[in-house]
DNA sequence: AACGAAAACGCAAACGATTGCATCAAAAGA
DNA sequence: TCTTTTGATGCAATCGTTTGCGTTTTCGTT
């Protein structure tokens, strides 16, 4: 007993039954004698044992395990994610195994790869940065492999988005930063071919518009790697710049915006008065650091979750793929924080 | 082809041969004519075959899987060591399954139980604030089942533990405040059953001892959450205590020390000025805070990385676990910010 | 022409569990 | 007493792959 789980054969061996008394013994089938039922599991109680995983997947193709794939797991927002993935996935019998692509192409790809080769049930993604073409994602909706995208979606046909509102979101900060007086406002933008990415840049015009503020292209600056050096160099570069200077900066994340404070604060500029700034994410330090950083909060846990319950419903013949048309969204909240409020007016 | 993988029996059916001289020809191995080989070999890259890693595992007893167990994912700490893991496993053809225990005992036992089923290779755990016994730990052990514990660490036989040497990383920080001049030294302490904690109290004395200040126990409180409202509560009312007040702050983790600094600010007091602190983990946020804290850094992808390749090499035959005696420690860094320098005197 | 050896391949069991169908006994009905 | 029904269990195939051993084919040698 030292090594080597018990089995079913174990238990049949023992009690001089064959294995389907066992098995069927074990599930309560019709059929089979209280007095057997009782053996059994005592006997299975004493032996400890435990059904194999494995043996039940290959008899059934099905291994009850989800495979996610995501960019970084050590972005906050991800993490997030994570949490809502395992909790709705462990509540419901599933495994969830994980790998990150750190934002590379190829590695998504082989992920995808060695996903397959496991029986995995169902895919939940978010795709690289790196990724500017979806055939590997096409062919397994194509071959009918339940896939539910979340954050970073494609839009290729027959495609289950989940996603926050992104639009919105980028919507109501901007026009929060005009109510505030703020009026030559800064997006610090995200790769272009990130729907999200263009989502917020929309909702960024759309609120200028809207409140009759000319769009000028010129104040849309892209942060490509988004990190908070990054968006100080380029703040401070445009700070130093002789056009009208600006005076507020949206971020496409909460590290550009920090960076724009930095670089802000490097400049002798004083944060709200002078400038004011509003990140995207809200992550845990956003209410730590001085000012507090505004921002729109992303329902990361609650995306994890209801991505999951999609995707387990579809595994489980509980919901049709062809009736969702549309992309899945999740409202955002505006936290609004000393950065972006105007004490002075 | 729609639906269903081609198998190594789809193979052998089309080209007349048997499945034994699929497999064998799949693997170069010697006994098989090249004429047949190139067939096979062509045939699989057409039917896109990918060999079936349930019905492996299941023959082979092996899975190729490690299961990670961790309190939770959106700690950054923790999320750091998970992006470690996942590389080495990655690299060297491992998946990882991963669940979080929510700081829940029963849920890590759960946990165990269904990667047990899942005939998981080996085990990577860091134990919830929960876990007071580790029986269920020692058993696996004692089976002769592979585990590695990380950061949190039991102190039982057989155990091969990886941790940071949160000791020296204490010592490091007291001593640095000392220097600075600071005298009456809080230490907002970690849950008190745990081996860090108490590792980081050791610390704390030693460095307060060796530089000639007598320990008062009443300067270590828990904080048994570890978070920042926590610790904002508990340090305003240590600050609003008639006692001898202190002036500085060593907090167990990063979060507690900025709930410090913001009872501090509340009670009017000016970091590092008036009062000096320091943390723990190095988050992101603490160099985007004003002042920037003061902080250990903990090599989480390193811990990660390192966990995992103890545990592949023991799972590979490499590596006898019973050489292991001694836990693995990695060092820590005292960053410096400017929280805990006293520019003044 | 005949024999032996090497080369190429197939058979079948095994991993652990499930399940349609057959089998056997005992209990019920005629 | 003999047939029919019901209850309890076993057989064997299956999922996809590997592998020890046996079988067949093809040569080369004498």
């Amino acid at each position: 007993m030292k090594i080597g789980q018990a089995t079913i054969k174990d238990i049949a061996r023992e009690l001089n039954v064959s294995s389907s008394t066992v098995s069927r013994a074990l599930k309560d089938y019709p059929g089979i004698s209280d007095e057997t039922k009782r053996k059994v599991k005592e006997l299975a109680a004493k032996l400890n044992y435990r059904p194999n995983a494995i043996a039940l997947s290959l008899r059934k193709s099905r291994s009850f395990t989800i495979g996610v794939i995501i960019p970084e797991v050590v972005h906050f927002f991800f993490s997030t994610v994570i949490s809502g993935i395992e909790e709705v996935a462990y509540s419901r019998g599933y495994n969830v195994i994980l790998t990150q692509t750190n934002e590379k192409f190829d590695r998504e790809r082989s992920s995808i790869e060695t996903m397959l080769s496991n029986q995995i049930d169902g895919f939940l993604v978010s795709y690289s940065k790196e990724t500017q073409e979806f055939d590997h994602f096409s062919n397994l909706l194509d071959q009918g492999y339940p896939i539910v995208f979340f954050d970073r979606v494609p839009d290729i046909p027959k495609a289950i988005n989940v996603m926050v509102d992104d639009y919105r979101g980028s919507y109501d900060a901007v026009s929060h930063l005009i109510r505030q007086g703020y009026k030559r406002i800064v997006h610090l933008a995200g790769p272009k071919n990130l729907t999200i990415s263009k989502e917020r840049i929309r909702g960024y015009k759309d609120a200028l518009t809207d409140h009759g503020i000319q769009v000028d292209e010129n104040l849309i600056v892209e942060c490509p790697l988004g990190t908070d050096d990054e968006s100080r160099k380029i703040t401070a570069e445009i700070l130093k710049s002789p056009a009208q200077k600006p005076d507020a900066f949206f971020g496409n994340n909460d590290m550009a915006a920090v960076g724009a404070m930095m670089a802000c604060r490097d400049a002798g500029l004083k944060v709200p008065e002078d400038v004011g700034v509003v990140g995207f994410s809200n992550w845990q330090f956003c209410s730590m650091i001085e000012p507090g950083l505004s921002s729109v909060a992303q329902p990361g846990f609650q995306m994890g979750a209801k991505a999951t319950e999609i995707l387990l419903d579809i595994i489980e013949k509980k919901l049709d793929p062809e009736q969702i048309n549309e992309p899945i969204t999740l409202p955002t909240e505006l936290l609004i924080r000393k950065s972006s409020v105007r004490t002075k007016n």
